[in-house]
DNA sequence: GATTATAATTACATGGATGTAATTATAAAG
DNA sequence: CTTTATAATTACATCCATGTAATTATAATC
């Protein structure tokens, strides 16, 4: 899934004029598509408000911008794999370099101790929070698919949990399925009415049979 | 001892602009004494040596000068007695407030863990390494005292230990003493000599009476 | 195809922070 | 008392970040 300009402005708390200025100043780029003028439109991946929601939740703590951009060029090369529960990632800076350290309790004690900036990002949180708003916004897409020359109403959502698409058949209980494209979750859901139809078939043969 | 702009701009390397800023938007003021206009001087104290130092500090790490406004203040309201060996101070802030926590390791983790920025700011060093700035920059001061109908050269020096000024009488070994002021100072070497003088006599006494 | 909606773009402004340099009133030195 | 030195003050400029609003090319809708 992905969201334009207002979208992100909604989600993250950045007005429009922050995501323009930090898209301008190569800060944070949409990587699904980027502005090409008058009548474009600025698409950013889920990963790309992560980002953003990053940045905002340094800049609410008093962290400068510049500092921002450092931890945001770490976070996009060492984007650690989310996972459940909620992960919390520290980092730490001498005033140059910003490093992400682990979650060794002595280890941040000793770096304070030697005088430095930790802040912590609930990361986890972060991604939950973000999921939760993008479910909570999403209408589910109705698309209709033929098989066996029928049609039938599939309704597709965003998956969550696993990143991709859900996609499953109303008036088919139990026939659902899943791909990390529309195109891949439509072929998917089809080959999923095929199976139920033979499944069918061969209650309707035994009946026959009897 | 006092500290002119000049001398505050090269021990703490801020610049004179930075300097007279801050006291124009009464974020730290020189409490010796305030400028009054063209000719006027502004005066610092080591106090404030240890504040200008120290929001120098937070702003090198990347900390917003908003931040670093409200951990001054605290600073102000709450210096703690500085004393050997180096103190460690470690600040948090949930991006409103700032406040000062404990030498508690758990604690700081926790705080952390609850997604807070901490800085840690190795006051004590700042403060010794500001003493060392001082000393190295002092020359002693030579003064002339009567006891006695008799002028006595003493030299004075600012105290780094205990704040105040040491003075001694080096023509008689061993005749020293202090206080919190340079007059008090001398009033105080006045008294050390005249005690010297009285052990002196006591022993020219007792070689009359052999 | 015409009309409307929309997000990007452009433009100007503001505020905070700081750099650079000329001016000035006073203190220090001779 | 005159001359020189000095730090504060004034003034203008720059940079970064952001607010506000008008403009515009394109997409969406009818």
């Amino acid at each position: 899934m992905n969201f334009n300009s207002k979208t992100v402005s909604n989600v993250t708390s950045l007005s429009i004029r922050q995501i323009d200025y930090w898209d301008r100043t190569h800060f944070i780029k949409p990587s699904v598509s980027e502005a090409t003028g008058y009548g474009s439109l600025r698409l950013y991946s889920f990963h790309d408000l992560i980002q953003l929601k990053f940045a905002k939740t340094l800049l609410d703590k008093g962290v400068s911008l510049q500092k921002i951009r450092k931890a945001v060029i770490y976070l996009k090369k060492n984007m650690p794999e989310i996972k459940k529960p909620l992960l919390e990632l520290k980092f730490l800076t001498d005033g140059e370099t910003i490093f992400v350290i682990t979650e060794n309790d002595k280890k941040i004690i000793n770096t304070l101790k030697s005088g430095q900036l930790v802040f912590s990002i609930a990361l986890g949180k972060i991604v939950e929070d973000l999921k939760g708003e993008v479910v909570s916004m999403q209408k589910d897409k109705t698309y209709s698919v033929t098989v066996r020359g029928r049609k039938y109403s599939v309704m597709l959502r965003v998956d969550t949990e696993d990143g991709g698409y859900w996609i499953e058949s109303p008036s088919l209980p139990g026939c659902a399925s899943q791909g990390d494209t529309i195109e891949e979750a439509l072929e998917m859901i089809k080959d999923a009415i095929e199976g139920h139809l033979e499944v069918v078939d061969k209650k309707r043969k035994v009946k026959k049979a009897s």
